[in-house]
DNA sequence: CCTTGTCCATGCGAAGATGCATAGCAGCCC
DNA sequence: GGGCTGCTATGCATCTTCGCATGGACAAGG
């Protein structure tokens, strides 16, 4: 006779579902996620609400299963647990002094799509077995939660279990394609840019108020959007007068700075990585490539103006 | 027909088991600790190392199973599932608005046996249905990993996934028993120390060089441990000198304060907790407790001298 | 209004995971 | 050396859990 104690924790396979269940949002879809089945999920989901003593985790409906409170506080936790699995398949992807397996490295959107493209390229064809996932998310995701090996981070960390490193600073200035400032008059002052079309930030509060350190008074924007790749894209199709870093505005021929000497800031650039991924090689690996091809990154532009 | 797909990650059942074996060094201890019988956990381990890429996880003996280089590599990713899973049960052990359920608190050895103890029970006495798990350790471990719910610290968190609330800073000093002093001669200055039996490190470089920043020419010690508390303890059988937290000497009459205006130092006192508990009420309820508790021991004994 | 697509709940049979019992092996102590 | 105690490996019966096939409910769209 089996007599299996149904005291203790849940089993971790319940969390997993569970998990999903909250990313997806439905059984059917977490099952799917998964490649289990709806039934399963639901039964894993009432086993675990059978357990806890929270009571229950989902309301039912036709469309899906909405989180109560109780699953909400628990969301985290098991967010946690995700990454830490997804951080176990992806360390286990290959033996630890291996150039090969996977490595998930989080960066802005810009950088993401501006400079790594080349710098991963180059790493890829001298090590073809290695293979790479980006983040691409202006929230600095956790690297403690091991939502990513490694970061490319615009402020310097301060957890000691992370192992970081400075490459320089990256410049910010306005940029405008050539001909759209020959249609208008010059601009000299601050002042100036009132009568121009300015593209800057939607609802991004924190973007919003690190571009008014710089420049307090800021006019009304023309163009507002929280995505900077789609400013940097107005500022190439010559929409008007956007902020831009200047290494990547400098490969463009076309964009000239605005009032250069008037507003200017500067981005540092850490690169960062856990101190327990030290003695995986092919961390160690895409750290130095990282940090290599930022370094150049960061100092062409330098050197260009 | 059961056609299962032997792609995608392993089951986090598999994980479990993995991190047990690490934690308990064999197959037969790890399935005692999770309940399970001994060839289940042998097949969890078989089954992990015909998955992963990455080769043999342990290498079997008459006397346990040793991690390999692989293993030893995916262990703290492995601790910090298993960190998030216990979090996870500790969160669902009572609904979030219940004065009800397991806190986990985390601490030195020193507030752990001084300090926390009338805290606890009054707050216990207030809530009868909230239970505590003390982790007293020195090394302060990760809330960000979820050892522990909240934690009293002696440094000021840069985490800003963390709420942290100072709660003001213990004096430390030298401290003897008053009879031990009336044996030998007065001490009037560091010098005279030398001629003293004196309470320190063994071994602990952190805290030898924190006391050596205070205390350039320290002499040799008469007695050497790392344990805080034992020093304490020595201190109260009358051994000789030693560093004592003011507060918790000011409660023996018996003890006397040594070159107060010489040697001084301040430990500043932080409470901390992960910012996703702050929706749960008891972990609200301990942080205010730990909170009022702690700024009443520290304050205690600024008025008394 | 009916159709279609989505979702969850339930019953049933089969595959797979677990436990038990046993065998084999290495160290330790008397 | 023999007995004792810890460990792992393997075979087999069994129980648990899974997937499949349904049924019912709800919302959207023609």
């Amino acid at each position: 006779m089996h007599l299996r104690m149904d005291k203790g924790s849940p089993g971790w396979e319940l969390w997993r579902t569970f998990d999903a269940v909250l990313r997806e949002g439905s059984l059917s879809s977490a099952a799917r996620a998964l490649g289990l089945t709806q039934p399963t999920a639901g039964r894993h989901i009432a086993e675990l609400e059978a357990r806890l003593s929270t009571g229950a985790l989902f309301t039912r409906s036709a469309r899906g299963l909405q989180p109560t409170e109780a699953a909400r506080v628990l969301a985290p936790h098991a967010a946690t647990m995700a990454a830490a699995a997804a951080a176990l398949v992806r360390t286990a992807s290959a033996p630890a002094d291996a150039a090969a397996g996977v490595v998930r490295i989080s960066a802005s959107e810009v950088i993401g799509a501006e400079v790594l493209p080349p710098i991963v390229t180059a790493l890829h064809a001298a090590h073809p077995a290695l293979t790479f996932e980006l983040l691409l998310t202006n929230a600095s995701s956790d690297l403690l939660r091991r939502d990513a090996d490694l970061a490319i981070r615009m402020t310097q960390p301060r957890q000691q279990a992370l192992l970081a490193k400075s490459v320089g600073s990256i410049r910010l200035g306005f940029y405008a394609r050539r001909d759209y400032l020959a249609r208008f008059p010059p601009i000299e002052s601050a002042a100036d840019l009132a009568r121009h079309a300015v593209i800057g930030f939607d609802r991004d509060v924190t973007s919003l108020r690190s571009i008014n350190a710089v420049w307090p008074d800021l006019p009304s924007f023309a163009l507002r959007t929280d995505n900077q790749l789609a400013q940097i894209a107005a500022v190439r199709a010559g929409f008007g007068i956007g902020v831009v870093q200047e290494p990547i505005a400098s490969r463009d021929s076309a964009l000239v700075p605005v009032l250069r000497d008037t507003f200017t800031a500067h981005l540092p650039i850490w690169i960062v990585m856990h101190e327990d991924l030290r003695s995986t090689h092919r961390m160690r690996i895409t750290f130095d490539a990282l940090v290599e091809g930022m370094a150049a990154h960061v100092g062409a532009s330098a050197l260009q103006h």
